[in-house]
DNA sequence: GCTTGATCTAGATCGCAGTCTAGGTTCTAG
DNA sequence: CTAGAACCTAGACTGCGATCTAGATCAAGC
């Protein structure tokens, strides 16, 4: 029983799960535990991470929850910087629900935004991937390929 | 006549345009004079870019065409050491078009990819933006928003 | 000829988002 | 009691992709 990391032996909340040690927390969120500590020090988190008396980070399965919709709005390209903002407007409790919502509406915009110039570009690569294609199967110089001219 | 760059007044060909200057470059693909030079330190062009008797850089139209590409490569991810290898296999010519090929079906292959992912975070974004319209709408907390609970 | 703007090289610096190190402390199984 | 895993803090370091600086040179218009 010697990587079991944080669960109590025989605590009783072996099923209840009271409190998570931050190495359970990198597992739960695919995040390092170096990554968490960065995330408490910028002030990502929604709450002070309470602690042991020994002084480790003691987590609740909401900071999980928490956890898992910044990873989906970091793997969007939110910069720490706004999801710092958005995280201490949650932090300030309910009166600016409206201003949330406004900074969620323009992330939606960029990441719509950023997925039309991905479908650009992937026209543009596609295109290319064809022309190389058929030149590897005819020899057909068809895409333009002399070192010195271009492409 | 002063902000006009490396146009050559009277040399005839205004219109033919046979080489540009660095800015004039930097102009036509949205790249700065920077990253013009970082470019070809990174040698991510097919050739070495000319000079003038003065020492300046003289570019071709293919060469702005080529940074077109390298834009769209660039914005859909690419890293520049990937763009620096396919680079290389254009400039050392002919005989190199399966493996051109494979590294570009392995980008769209990248591309695609990250199109999902943003797709995927789209709809968990998209999803807490109707909640909070509706919260700031109706005043029900059908979100979640308690600062110590989580959300 | 002189001023002004564009360009040159080499190298330093930046912002981002972690990641890692050093030097301890805490816990738990055996 | 002890070994060893997991954890702690503070701060240094990394990689990427530029971007900027310094100090000089070149080119064009007046």
């Amino acid at each position: 029983m010697k990587g079991m990391k944080g669960a109590r032996v025989g605590n009783a909340d072996d099923d209840k799960h009271a409190g998570l040690s931050i190495g359970e927390v990198a597992d739960a969120t695919g995040l390092s535990v170096h990554a968490l500590r960065f995330f408490e020090r910028e002030e990502l988190f929604l709450r002070p991470i309470p602690r042991t008396g020994g002084g480790r980070r003691v987590y609740a399965a909401a900071d999980v929850e928490w956890l898992a919709l910044c990873n989906r709005l970091r793997a969007s390209g939110m910069p720490i910087a706004e999801l710092k903002r958005f995280a201490g407007l949650v932090r300030s409790g309910p009166g600016n629900e409206a201003e949330r919502l406004a900074l969620l509406q323009e992330h939606e915009r960029a990441v719509r935004a950023r997925i039309e110039e991905l479908d650009a570009s992937l026209e543009i690569i596609h295109g290319k991937v064809l022309a190389y294609e058929k030149h590897v199967r005819e020899g057909t110089a068809a895409g333009v390929w002399a070192p010195t001219a271009s492409r």
